[in-house]
DNA sequence: TCCTGTGAAACGGTTCACAGCC
DNA sequence: GGCTGTGAACCGTTTCACAGGA
């Protein structure tokens, strides 16, 4: 196992996670590198040089047991366990990421959401409570979350992934379109939906320009 | 200017396009690729690399002109016109994006959105008014519309996508978690929330073990 | 035979370092 | 002196090609 996994092995492995769940409901019990690729939109070669890299989980001639490899990405990708979030932002991009089902159906349990605004703390969400966000340490440390949504103005974002981390936040997922500055051992994942749509249009504009 | 720009630089230019912004608003008018790459969270090299791939806009021994810069980011990103945008999809995910306010200030229109469900068909949302999923073709050639988000389940999404493409739309932003399969002149680009907790939670469980 | 696992080669993107212009 | 623009070196990732086990 080598010293740094890059970020895209770790998102092809979802993808064959994902492919893999497929074949397994289609009820395949062996999968080629080639399948895999396939469905993951990769190469063959790609899909076995990924895979080797945390390991050799498939049996030559014959391709990887479709059980056995879920599983083995599953632990790698650290989804056999439940992961606690905390939401900070019941906006709109907030209450969308609430309602996802995916999340929940993954191993995300969003334990709190909280918020600024005085006339939504109080307000019910399903099962849970909006908090205030400057209860934010105490939510943290109640919950032992490991994980937070940031889904709040870009000028906040910093002050909050700030408090967040003190308290005990060990990975922050992102919305607001900053840089956060925050410790090493803190991974940070950004999503940035216009910068998402920029590259869109550019591309778009290439198309057209020969080439 | 080079065959194929990444799109790792395009993501950067975003980014740089903010921090000029910023600066603007600051009253600066003169910026160094030291500056930009602070904000945009990389090297100067960096910066001086991804413009470099366009022009040379900077004046050795003095910087970047913020306003000049700017303008010649949002024509490389094709920001000087206004997308038409059509959202297919009116669940949590697309009512987030419509409601995003950095849409329309970025250029985008959200010209339609359309539903399968009947129950939303009609519903109006600000100035538009939910339509029939079955109209894609219709609205997307009424409206000359640039660009589709596709808000809608898995199973659906190649479908629709293959529709939107023959209908005209020019590119696709998909929240579906499926590989699309298009053609080669169609660029997608693909936000996958549930993909970015698992990197997340990958870089969360890395930490603890050594390095 | 089939398909994996893996060194080696090829590629592309990032960093370095400095020449050149203000 | 300061800062850009850029070839060259560097480094990580992808692709190739094949040895080796089922």
């Amino acid at each position: 196992m080598p010293r740094r996994i890059s970020d895209s092995t770790i998102r092809r492995l979802s993808h064959y996670l994902r492919a893999l769940e497929e074949l397994e409901r289609s009820g395949s019990t062996t999968a080629s590198s080639d399948e895999l690729a396939e469905r993951g939109g990769t190469t063959a070669a790609q899909v076995r040089k990924d895979l080797s890299q945390f390991g050799s989980f498939g049996k030559r001639g014959l391709g990887y047991h479709v059980g056995d490899l879920g599983a083995r990405l599953r632990a790698i990708l650290g989804l056999e366990r439940r992961w606690r979030v905390v939401l900070v932002g019941a906006g709109r991009i907030g209450s969308a990421l609430f309602a996802y089902p995916n999340f929940t159906r993954r191993g995300y349990d969003c334990v709190a959401v909280l918020d600024s605004d005085p006339l939504k703390v109080g307000t019910r969400w399903g099962s849970v409570t909006i908090r205030s966000a400057s209860e934010l340490e105490d939510v943290i440390r109640e919950h032992a979350a490991d994980l937070i949504i940031l889904a709040v103005p870009a000028e906040a974002a910093q002050r909050v992934a700030e408090r967040a981390v003190a308290a005990g936040a060990r990975g922050i997922l992102n919305f607001a379109a900053v840089k956060l500055r925050v410790p090493e051992a803190i991974p940070v994942t950004n999503v940035n939906l216009v910068m998402e749509l920029e590259a869109l249009s550019f591309a778009v504009t290439q198309v057209g320009k020969g080439a």
